[in-house]
DNA sequence: GCGTTATCCGTGCACCCGTACGGAAGTGAG
DNA sequence: CTCACTTCCGTACGGGTGCACGGATAACGC
């Protein structure tokens, strides 16, 4: 190997109980996954936008976020696989709106309290 | 342009709501940076063994990730670079803590709620 | 002083992701 | 029925990111 293996355990018993209280595979997966979602520009923004204003159309929100509809198509695409928004159809356009279920720890608010956090005491 | 321009919004009223609601250019920076950290399955479960075992060093940390140790030292890089955690030396070893201004809502815990949210709700 | 251990740092490579482009489908108006 | 509009989808490109390898640093024991 490349590195020393380190073969004996220095604290074998804070090992033993930080492995046990780990999260699962699966919901380590599940939480990279959301978070992966949530860190882009376009998409934090879009989330902020629909949170505040319930629901947009892909040209509206492009406009609100000063980019490309084709960049909020793509990001819209992606939270809606994700099962995060629901599209409502009138006419020939579709409004998109923050899903029911969606996790209110990522909401708006919740996330510029976090963002406050970062500069306040750090 | 390949895409329509969609010059006329459709609900300008909202529109302009949630633009001038949006966050700020810096803050977005900020929290997708923050994100990226988090959205990532060693840097996540490292946060986690973290906030349960109070100070582990990287080997032990490997043990208890059951990866790499060149793994768990780059992780430990991008997140001491980003003022998320503090380091005490005893000897050779080097333990390795969360930093007292951690933010709240990305400790362990909580993202433990969150992902019980998406599965549970959702 | 010397060897071993634990860790850090700089470099190169492969992979993933966001973006831009072109084409296509569905809807409403005349 | 044809045209204009809104949106979606498939594809190709560029950039960023995680990971593996090697060398280097600092500390303990003899």
């Amino acid at each position: 190997m490349s590195v020393t293996d380190h073969d004996h355990p220095i604290d074998p018993e804070r090992v033993a109980h930080a492995r046990s209280r780990l999260p699962s595979a699966e919901d380590v997966v599940r939480l990279t996954g959301l978070l992966s979602l949530m860190a882009d520009p376009v998409r934090l923004r879009l989330i902020y936008a629909l949170d505040v204003a319930d629901e947009l159309c892909v040209g509206d929100l492009a406009l609100a976020l000063e980019v490309s509809e084709d960049s909020v198509s793509y990001a819209l695409r992606l939270l809606r696989a994700a099962g995060l928004l629901s599209t409502r159809r009138d006419g020939r356009v579709i409004y998109n709106r923050l899903a029911a279920d969606f996790p209110a720890p990522l909401r708006g608010p919740c996330l510029r309290q976090l963002a406050a956090l970062s500069h306040t005491t750090g």
